[in-house]
DNA sequence: CCGATTGTAACTAGATTTGTTACATCAAGG
DNA sequence: CCTTGATGTAACAAATCTAGTTACAATCGG
């Protein structure tokens, strides 16, 4: 959300493409974590990435256009919550049953998280940031 | 989950004190790693404990009126998602706007997934799993 | 060919979690 | 009042994960 923030602030200000060292300015770290985020954002055609002469980032589409659903989508990978570590004893009618429940009942958690995180843009959040 | 759904049904089997090994073994884990989360249940209000002779567990309240979120608020400290690391520069608009909006973001989603979880009580966990 | 930037591997340091051992503490009941 | 079977908790090892860092090959416009 920083990132794509950031990135939509400087192409207000005219700057269209963006580096790495750029971005990793303002979020105060090193421009390689950046670039392992910003390569997520890619891969899901959120920001469109040029190399050699000239090289950057920017965005693949307006701001307003950009949930934070596909944010979290692209970002994040594991679930929410995880089920047991280790496999339960599976002599136990609990320990046989309760995962599917689990499964079902994190589905349903995530799915209301997905709701909420869609009524946001970026632009929103770059609104309330300078605001 | 696992630990309330099998003191649920030792309950409804006629075991009304249980020891942390017994769970622990539907659980398929160790005993203290149960009773860490059983001592969070009971600072929760959710579990009652007995010690010296005759020791153990037993559920505060009938498993209908325990709901998950109830035990995710006894069980889950940490917010669901974390802000930045390090402190972003506070000399960029961005980075010293921010984390206020993420906070506000990561409020909303909090409260969706409180409000999913309340929709189920641990009654409902275990007429699940055993059928 | 030059130069600036991306892509990525490899590594360190720190934090976190699970499991484990050990032992002090507790209280019911003989 | 002592035995007994449990809890409470500290301390530690092993595994896992993340952020940050360094290094360098790959890329491509000019």
């Amino acid at each position: 959300m920083h990132v794509l923030t950031w990135m939509s602030l400087a192409h207000r200000h005219g700057r269209d493409v963006v580096t790495s060292d750029q971005v990793a300015a303002s979020v105060n770290t090193n421009a390689v974590v950046i670039r392992r985020t910003l390569g997520r954002l890619r891969d899901a055609g959120l920001v469109d990435v040029q190399r050699g002469q000239g090289a950057g980032w920017r965005l693949a589409r307006a701001p307003k256009d950009i949930t934070l659903l596909e944010v979290y989508q692209a970002v994040e990978e594991d679930a929410l919550f995880a089920l047991h570590h280790g496999t339960p004893n599976q002599e136990c009618p609990v320990g046989r049953g309760i995962q599917p429940v689990l499964r079902h009942v994190y589905d349903g958690v995530e799915d209301s998280v997905r709701g909420e995180l869609a009524k946001t843009s970026i632009a929103d959040v770059l609104a309330e940031t300078v605001a």
